[in-house]
DNA sequence: TTCTAATTTAATCGG
DNA sequence: CCGATTAAATTAGT
């Protein structure tokens, strides 16, 4: 009843048999194939497929755990990527805004001039009139800063958990949050964590071609 | 030249000693102290440790990788961490704007409304007077949609994870790329990764209470 | 109690 | 050496 298995029993690509470990090619192919129509499949069948391969239920097992262990850590990175993506593109956005915002303020300052000097009316309508609209960002106190008792921006002194003693970290800044004179540029950004990988720069066009986007990088999907 | 060990050679907590693997807990506690002052110390001072902790030197050369590479591992969760919370922050900062966009637009109309219906002028000061300044949103017609030929929006039926076959992935939502009608809400934010794991709920305050906005989409984040 | 999901760990391979 | 994988062991949760 073998099922793709040429071999006995094991049979790495190398002559080498002192203690091997990795299953053969046909082992793999065979597990690979089976956790394409079912990633978690009955224990009768690991059973079957096991002894098809020659290998202890267990194995199979626990080959099958780690298969979807995997599945899911990629489905982790991809999650950054696309997080990544999303605030890169909330930034261009962002910055679109702003220039927008100083445009009409520009175009409200004007008015107002033209218009001469008097009434302050036109309170009811829009906005509670807060105050000076000359200037965007008006101050907003502090918006979120924290969100409920996460501190969630950082800090300087964060760390340990898997660390001890001396060697910290100290890494990835993130200066100023957001307190004010923001430009994002400054916000996060981490700095080259391997599940980056793209090569950043987002390159703030609003409203104007943006031809090299970032978007090489796609070596995981072969 | 015992350091702290206090049997011979493997003495696992339990007294089977059928194979063990792990290392006992002076062995781990020594390596960690050192690791603790030189993550990544010179061969000859691994050499003298293995042979204190009755390992092979391999042993310890490769449990100092696999202990940088865990450090490593943390850090880059951290970032993930960092960059989310930006993301929330900015997210949260771009709704501000928005919200002062709509009020400085209604102000522009308002004031023109005052100042009757005669000229245009005004043209060459802050912007080049596009088009319609009533509603915000120049319409952009798409600054970045897609970066490239990578499709990265998805879709509704998300699932299964650990799971294949039909159902590929497809998942983490993320729907009309900022075409337009965007409200954040609907950027990224990826599903439920274990790389989280912040209590997160950035309430969009900015200045003003905003009841019974769509922000029922939060069962994420347990 | 078993079963499984999840995390951790020592080790391997390729670069 | 590093980075990525891997089989296995261990722990937690139901």
């Amino acid at each position: 009843m073998n099922l793709e298995v040429g071999g006995s029993k094991q049979e790495g690509r190398s002559g080498k048999n002192g203690k091997r470990r990795r299953f053969s090619d046909e082992q793999i192919k065979s597990l690979e194939i089976m956790f394409g129509s079912e990633s978690k499949p009955e224990p009768r069948t690991k059973q079957q497929l096991a002894s098809d391969l020659g290998l202890h239920p267990r194995q199979v097992a626990i080959w099958f755990q780690n298969r979807r262990a995997r599945l899911k850590s990629k489905q982790i990175e991809r999650e950054y990527n696309i997080l990544k993506a999303s605030f890169d593109t909330l930034a261009s956005k962002y910055e679109c805004l702003k220039k927008e915002n100083q445009a009409l303020a520009a175009q409200v300052q004007k008015l107002r001039d033209q218009l001469g000097k008097d009434e302050g009316s036109t309170a009811g309508s829009a906005l509670p009139s807060k105050q000076s609209w000359r200037d965007e960002e008006p101050e907003t106190d502090g918006y979120l800063h924290e969100s409920k008792g996460k501190p969630t921006y950082i800090l300087e002194s964060y760390d340990y958990e898997t660390d001890n003693k001396t060697l910290v970290d100290t890494s990835i800044a993130n200066p100023d949050w957001l307190k004010d004179e923001d430009d994002i540029q400054n916000l996060a950004e981490p700095v080259g964590s391997s599940l980056t990988s793209s090569e950043n720069s987002w390159d703030s066009s609003c409203f104007l071609d943006q031809t090299g986007s970032s978007s090489l990088l796609w070596e995981f999907w072969s």
